[in-house]
DNA sequence: ATTAAAATGAAAACTATTCTTATTGCCGTG
DNA sequence: CACGGCAATAAGAATAGTTTTCATTTTAAT
């Protein structure tokens, strides 16, 4: 299944690319820091160098394997892309990430747009919340 | 008017700090990232340095006087605060951003937070759209 | 197996941003 | 108006996340 992916993918089938891969199948809906993932690989066992965890992350995102995203300004996080889109909550206490979905927003999203004669490409949204 | 700003934040009244908050509140809606507004002021015959102009920005953000945004996920952009909440939208051919409120959306929000048993603190939302 | 093309690790480079340090400028008090 | 204290400044060094370079290794197609 994996080895397919990345071979759709026009990568080369290489022990770093199934590791991480597996990894990400394995914590699907988690997110991880570039470094992160690297710790992980670590121990795991795995010797993967940090570049080509970066280097790898960006290939998988341009393939549509992973999505990337920007929660806090400074680093970038990534999760497996299970082909259903999704938006973010993150807790600002416990820094705690939660997924959702509503179409009625998916659907306003694209209604706001068209209204100004546009077409929607893409969206960025996240929701910073405090448990009541 | 943009002294006291400054004052009620409990800072003092230096050049730098009126000349940035005067360039920014006469360009209402536009976003500057702190390397543009360097070179605005520079063009301005203004000479602040680039680590003031980050000093004066984080300031003002905390102040409540300028809103940070983040477009582009390496480079943060600035834009002073109206006091009125708006989202944006990004022009991902031209780059152009528009502004724009919609007070279902901010509903929806709150609507969808409240469900998960948060309140909402803030939200980042960034449409990315193409013209038709 | 052979071999060209692609991938890797390590270190250097980059870029946006923040920090350090010595100096300057604001402002309340006398 | 002059003084002294302390916040603000400029300049450059430092930092952190990320990307690039380059020599070496691995993949995959023959």
């Amino acid at each position: 299944m994996s080895k397919k992916d990345i071979k759709d993918a026009g990568l080369k089938v290489t022990l770093p690319r199934l590791q991480i891969l597996e990894f990400l199948t394995d914590h699907k809906g988690k997110h991880y820091s570039a470094e992160a993932l690297y710790d992980e690989m670590k121990a795991a066992d795995h010797d993967i160098g940090l570049a080509t965890i970066y280097r790898v992350l960006n290939q998988f995102e341009t393939a549509g394997l992973v999505c990337k995203h920007q929660f806090e300004e400074n680093q970038a996080v990534y999760e497996l892309d299970t082909g259903e889109h999704h938006d973010h909550m993150v807790d600002v206490d416990s820094g705690k990430v939660i997924e959702f979905y509503d179409a009625e927003l998916e659907k306003l999203q694209v209604k706001i747009v068209e209204e100004q004669g546009y077409e929607l490409i893409d969206h960025k949204m996240v929701l910073y919340v405090k448990k009541k």
